[in-house]
DNA sequence: ATAAATCATAGTAAATTAGTAGGAATTAAA
DNA sequence: TTTAATTCCTACTAATTTACTATGATTTAT
C-alpha cells in the first residue's frame, strides 16, 4: 500500500514544472534531474508516462525540454498520480475477476476506498500543492 | 499502491470469523483456509497478527481455534487493515526523514490523504461489511 | 555540421511480497 | 495417560514487482 516512487517523483516534477509554468520557455530533463535529485534516464522514463497522458508537453531537440501543458490550478494531483500508479487501484478484483466472484462484499469495500482516494485527490491542483495551500 | 494479499486474506478471515461471532465456539485454522481459500500456512501467520493486536482471541491445543475478541459492530475495518499493512502508510516520509525534508510541500498531501483513508475505513465495522451495507 | 536534447526500449539489480517448511508447545478427549 | 488436534514460533525460499541502468536512434537550435 505504498505509493512507487516513480509516482512520487511524478508529482516532484510537475511540482517543480508548475513553478516555472510562467516561464515561456521549457525545462530539460538535466534540469529536473538536478533540482529533484532523480537521476535523468528515471526521470524520462516518468516524464515520458506524463507526455503520453498529455499532462506535459515537449520540444525536442537542442534547447529542448518540458512544461505543463496546462495552467497548475488546471491540473489535479490525482491525474497526475492515476498515470503513474495504475489508476491508483488498491487491488486487482475492482476490475478483474477474482476467486471471490463478484458477490464478495470485500469488493464493495475496495471501490467505495478507491472512490474516496480518487474524489480526494481529484480536488487538490498542483496550484494548492505549489502554494502549500490543502 | 496495492493493498497487500495478506491485508486482503486478513479481512477475508475477519468476516468469516464475524459470520460466525454468535457461536460460542472458536473456529480452526484449517476450516478458515478451506472456507477463504487461503493456505493454513499463511493464514496461520496472518491470523497470529491479528491476535498479537487484539482482534482474535485464541484457544490453543485439540478443538482450539480463534474468534473475534470483539462484536463485529466493534472492530473497524481500519483497525484490521492497519495491523497487517504498516500502519496504511502510503509514503514512509510522514513519519521517516526524507532528501526533501520537512518543508516538502507533498509531504502534506500525503499525511492529508492518509488521514482521509485512514478516517473512511475507521468508519465501517465488520458488521457493515458482512451485511453488506456501505 | 555539431551538440544538445527528447524518445524508445531492453536489460538488470534490489527489494518486497507471498508462500513453504518443520517442529515445539498446548490441550481436549479417548 | 496417551494420542491427536490444534495453536504458536521462526527460518527459509520462490515469485513478483520496483527501481534503476544502458544503449542508441531521432530531432532540432545554433
Amino acid at each position: 500500500m505504498k505509493m512507487s516512487s516513480k509516482a512520487r517523483y511524478g508529482l516532484y516534477v510537475a511540482v517543480e514544472l508548475a513553478k516555472r509554468y510562467s516561464d515561456t520557455d521549457v525545462v530539460s530533463v538535466a534540469l529536473l534531474a538536478q533540482c529533484t535529485g532523480i537521476t535523468e534516464k528515471y526521470l524520462e522514463q516518468i516524464i515520458a508516462m506524463m507526455k503520453r497522458a498529455d499532462i506535459v508537453l515537449s520540444n525536442r531537440g537542442a534547447s529542448g525540454g518540458y512544461k505543463l501543458a496546462r495552467a497548475p490550478q488546471d491540473i489535479s494531483v490525482g491525474e497526475i498520480l492515476r498515470v503513474l500508479e495504475d489508476n491508483l487501484q488498491i487491488v486487482d478484483c475492482i476490475h478483474k475477476d477474482c476467486a471471490n466472484g463478484c458477490n464478495c462484499v470485500s469488493r464493495n469495500l475496495w471501490t467505495k476506498l478507491n472512490e474516496n482516494i480518487n474524489s480526494y485527490l481529484d480536488t487538490i491542483s498542483l496550484q494548492q500543492l505549489v502554494e502549500d495551500k490543502l
